[in-house]
DNA sequence: GTATCCATACTCGGATAGTGGTTGTCCGAGTTGCTGGGG
DNA sequence: CCCCAGCAACTCGGACAACCACTATCCGAGTATGGATAC
């Protein structure tokens, strides 16, 4: 099982979005990053499908957060990457073979199923704790006030 | 991001490894579940690999789990089988691109690779709390106290 | 009757192809900003 | 000096190949069983 790797992307430019103040082209996030611009582009048309970013066309566009960063979660950015149905999916291999349950009786999934659909909640909870907002201030506590700026001073 | 589909099969073989007083052949547990024996075998071989059942070969062998059904944990049997690496790998982007962050200042993780580890812990730890004697319970509670018995029965 | 040997059949284990999904790329449609001219 | 029209450049968006991991399969190595044989 290995998640998207487009989603590491897309995180970290929510981040650099953060500290622009105004439209950032596809071409300008994957330059600072050293990444695919071709391929980043589908990422961010991924967020933009999902409505967590606005996209501007013309010579000044770009991207912009739609709100503000306290309002998008990481759960949503991995889910607008990577798709929002969960990692396990139960094929109900309990109504096959020669001892098969009877459909009547499956009416709640089986017990694998719950046990895996209870650590799914788990993680999708514990990224719906984190926020696009709090990435930033962990950036500002971990390389100080200037690394924002500076990426915003780089930006135009 | 989707899970190998041998993790589901893998965890009702634990289950009905459970309800077996001997060793059961791969070919047995794939016919009760009505998929590939072939394939199946690997997972079980993964399983071996991680000393969770123990392979016993020649006429009469098959697979048996190596210790009582509450010391595995769910867990287990899915790193046995998918990997036990997360799902998120960061890639250290943060030091790439023309504001690369210099090494020195990269000796914790970044802010996104911390949110991506917590929320995978969150989910080990849910994992982790439910063992294999706690799914053969749930089955028992779901289809009553025939279900194993009458898998037993069948199995040998 | 008992112990030994052997042939047999059955088991697992790893090495080998096929397929769907993710990764990576490209070009076309649309929009904005600028420039030049006219009033 | 102000307004307007046209152009040009830049942007996103979706459609198109390449690679990799998961899926599926096969055959060979090893071992316990059962029977036959010799004592």
């Amino acid at each position: 099982m290995r998640m998207s790797g487009g989603v590491e992307w897309a995180l970290h430019c929510c981040v650099v979005l953060t500290a622009a103040d105004r439209p950032v082209p596809a071409a300008r996030l994957a330059e600072l990053h050293d990444v695919s611009a071709s391929y980043l582009a589908k990422q961010l048309q991924s967020l933009s499908r999902a409505g967590l970013v606005r996209s501007v066309q013309g010579q000044a566009g770009g991207y912009v957060l739609t709100r503000a960063p306290e309002l998008v979660t990481v759960l949503q950015v991995v889910e607008a990457v990577d798709g929002p149905e969960p990692a396990f999916a139960c094929t109900e291999i309990r109504q096959r073979g020669p001892l098969a349950t009877p459909p009547e009786a499956c009416l709640v999934p089986c017990a694998v199923s719950r046990a895996m659909a209870a650590a799914d909640e788990a993680w999708r909870a514990a990224l719906r704790a984190v926020t696009i907002a709090d990435l930033a201030r962990d950036v500002t506590g971990d390389y100080g006030p200037g690394a924002l700026a500076g990426i915003r001073a780089w930006l135009r």
